[in-house]
DNA sequence: TTGAAAGCGTTACCAG
DNA sequence: CTGGTAACGCTTTCAA
């Protein structure tokens, strides 16, 4: 008696396989007392309706597709994916993760084969630098397609963005409104790679100064470092090489302050007492180092993609298909007035 | 045209759905040219084979569950759910994800009502205090359950696990070697609550303790502090409030240690200059740190336990179907000989 | 409120 | 090598 099946069940039950179903899917269309007695009997004959067969009935696939292009481990990466769960899961969906869709060997093979196709009720796209022809690809699974910070919405039935270029140019003009004139921006594509999120925060920063710099004396610079796993040791040496050490740092992510204001530390400059510095996340560690940053939450993003396809697949109508967050300035410990 | 079905592939490329079936699944099966013809026509009309009617007919699910005692987000969760996804996403497998089972309440409702009943090919459980009983009734799914660090083996067909004990017993030592005398260990159960680790790792701390009182005078003590988002500040206020600062400070986990030395920089204890401390984990920004600390791997961990699910659902013998790894010590800058 | 039967899209056996 | 056909386990009319 391994695996006892709904005849089964039924035939133990004294009733049709149809009420057994409904039973488990519609019970108020059965008498208390036979649903009762269904669901005992299921429950001793360790029985369960299918998914695999409520699928291929319904013609739904209980199934959506995740595309990042890295890891899942990243901070951001975890974040969005537990966001959408807690909402698909209960929901009653599975999610199919496709990573690492980076380089252009997985990407050739991940949209030309497009293996989810007729796989899945939709698809998000996290983070991802795709191209318009990828996403004429995706279009023909003919599923919802929603996008979480992405370059641009076309082809996309819905999105949410972190507007990484705002947000820069807050972290910026709070430096600058400090007092600081010598301010600095270490920039770098990060290992974890966040795609065109890099180049917004460097242009929000940039912008930032510019607008400054019209209004008043600012000596202001970005100062470009190789990616790799070592990118925070060259940011360090280049920072440490400068003729006069910097009133303030801007840094393009959480990843890239916190460390350094550990190093900076070993080299005799502590902030905020020699330094201001803001990060930009709000991501491990950033409260427990008292770090100064703009917070944005990749959590909420995914809940709020998951709920836009949820309500797609229903085909409900989306109020806003597309959406636009603020990060919010989070004011810690390590920025303080400029005192020369 | 939204949906193409076999029947419609079957007929534009003038062949059966059997042949049609063949070319995906079994493409030895049919000849070369009826091959090419009939995936140009699936490609063209974009069609694919369903997975529900795939796992319906073979009797499989082609899902397994993953239980974890709290939220995915934590670095060893995320590292775990990374490993079993590398395995399981290229065999096939969808991850079905049961997070936050720590409550009573949401222990009762996963176990008594086992959603994933006849739902799933595997189920792991990682890093669960599971009980005796929890254990009894997953078994009634009649799948293999392969445990990741799970506090007993009972009920497992499979699992790996860390040897938590063993392993600050190491560190302990190595601590103990350096020469240092007054050597404390911080112990909290932390908000990313490891569960059974915790307990096993502060009985290593004591052990090796215990073991070098008996050769040498050694002044050992564990701190015990709240647990809660303010673990860390605790553990910081006890240390400082100790009538003499300690040698050495052994650490549970690296995001004990990491902030410990972040936060004790600031009141003028420099490691390793004033004192050597040790992490457990190797963990987020471990090595940018230069946190000398205990390596686990749980990313290997996931991957070992899915090779083991694998193999047990194919029916494949396991060699050795429990396994303990041990973590290694990694020396980096946070310890030094004991220099009075 | 319940039962009978058709059909969802495959796969696999058996013929040819 | 290819085609016909019977399941796989459910849901859902339609009748009773």
């Amino acid at each position: 008696m391994a695996k006892a099946d709904i005849h089964d069940v039924a035939k133990a039950a004294g009733v049709s396989i149809s009420t057994v179903s409904r039973a488990f899917t519609r019970p108020e269309l059965v008498s208390e007392k036979t649903r009762r007695k269904v669901l005992d009997v299921a429950d001793r004959l360790d029985f369960n309706i299918s998914r695999s067969a409520t699928a291929l009935k319904s013609g739904r696939t209980n199934r959506v597709a995740l595309l990042m292009n890295e890891d899942i481990s990243s901070w951001f990466n975890t974040e969005v994916f537990a966001g959408i769960e807690s909402v698909m899961h209960p929901a009653g969906y599975d999610i199919s993760l496709f990573q690492h869709i980076d380089t252009a060997a997985t990407r050739r093979e991940f949209f030309t084969d497009l293996p989810i196709r007729r796989n899945v009720d939709a698809v998000f796209v996290a983070s991802f630098a795709i191209d318009p022809h990828e996403v004429e690809q995706l279009r023909r699974i003919h599923v919802p397609i929603v996008g979480i910070n992405i370059p641009s919405t076309d082809g996309f039935d819905a999105s949410i963005s972190i507007d990484d270029e705002g947000g820069m140019r807050k972290a910026a003009q709070h430096l600058i409104s400090l007092g600081h004139r010598r301010i600095v921006y270490p920039c770098s594509e990060a290992v974890e790679d966040m795609g065109a999120s890099i180049d917004a925060r460097a242009r929000g920063f940039i912008r930032a100064c510019e607008e400054a710099s019209a209004r008043r004396d600012l000596d202001w610079r970005v100062l470009t470092v190789p990616r790799g796993p070592e990118f925070v040791d060259s940011a360090l040496s280049a920072l440490l090489a400068l003729d006069e050490f910097p009133d303030a740092i801007c840094c393009q992510m959480d990843m890239m302050a916190i460390p350094l204001v550990l190093k900076l530390e070993r080299y005799g400059r502590s902030t905020p007492r020699d330094y201001s510095i803001v990060g930009f996340d709000d991501s491990i560690y950033a409260r427990e180092m008292g770090l100064t940053t703009m917070r944005q939450d990749p959590r909420a993003m995914g809940r709020a993609a998951a709920d836009k396809a949820l309500r797609l697949i229903n085909g409900e109508d989306l109020g806003e298909a597309h959406e636009i967050v603020e990060p919010q300035l989070v004011l810690r410990g390590t920025d303080a007035p400029y005192a020369a």
